[in-house]
DNA sequence: CATGGGATTGACT
DNA sequence: GTCAATCCCATGC
């Protein structure tokens, strides 16, 4: 299990070093091969636009899951970093999936595994992981990481699915997972080995 | 109080 | 490649 002091760092290091970690929930889990990090100091983040409702969570201390409902659909799962008081956070974006993989089946009704966890909103509803979830602990909560015993490879790349400050490299994929949500990054896109 | 857009996905051409 | 689904919330009148 992570600690909170974990978190509390700068949320790109954080993300890169999140890359390799098993996610869990309940009977679900898997390692987490792909995260982008977003900062309130630029405009794609929430938080850019100050405390609302809506951004609370993520002006919360480090260590705090922010959920939030993306596209009127999908949950999108978050990690709250830096000190109380600054708006950070590491988006999920994929994982690998290792244990549940039936729960995740049925949730997702479909049948590849790559294909159960292979995006934010995907993972999300692979794990069960819903919008009263927001505000979790990710250090004493239902929803748990656990530190990776190496560190993966990683590419590196712009963050996707976004209109504001696209282009700042702060997405950080495992470059040998086929677990990744599409598009790759042009770091992974020559060759491939598998996950 | 009305409106528009979004850190997405899946289905379709 | 394009596009709709669907809803919270920020913004503007």
């Amino acid at each position: 299990m992570t600690d909170r002091a974990f978190y509390g760092r700068s949320v790109h290091e954080v993300a890169r070093d999140l890359v390799g970690c098993v996610l869990r929930h309940g009977p679900t889990a898997g390692r987490i091969v792909e995260t982008e990090s977003y900062h309130e100091s630029e405009p794609a983040c929430h938080a850019h636009i100050g405390l609302t409702a809506r951004t609370h969570t993520l002006f919360r201390e480090p260590g705090v899951a922010y959920v939030y409902r993306s596209y009127g659909i999908h949950a999108l799962l978050n990690a709250v970093c830096e000190e109380e008081g600054t708006g950070a956070a590491v988006l999920i974006r994929a994982l690998e999936p290792l244990e549940g993989l039936d729960e995740m089946r049925a949730r997702r009704g479909l049948q590849r595994p790559e294909d159960l966890c292979s995006g934010p909103g995907k993972l999300t509803q692979a794990l069960g992981i819903g919008l009263e979830l927001n505000g979790s602990s990710l250090t004493d909560g239902p929803i748990a990481v656990e530190p990776r015993s190496e560190a993966p490879r990683l590419a590196e790349g712009p963050r996707i699915g976004i209109t504001k400050a696209a282009d700042l490299p702060w997405r950080f994929c495992d470059a040998d997972s086929r677990h990744v949500s599409r598009p790759w990054p042009p770091a992974m896109r020559r060759s491939r080995v598998a996950a």
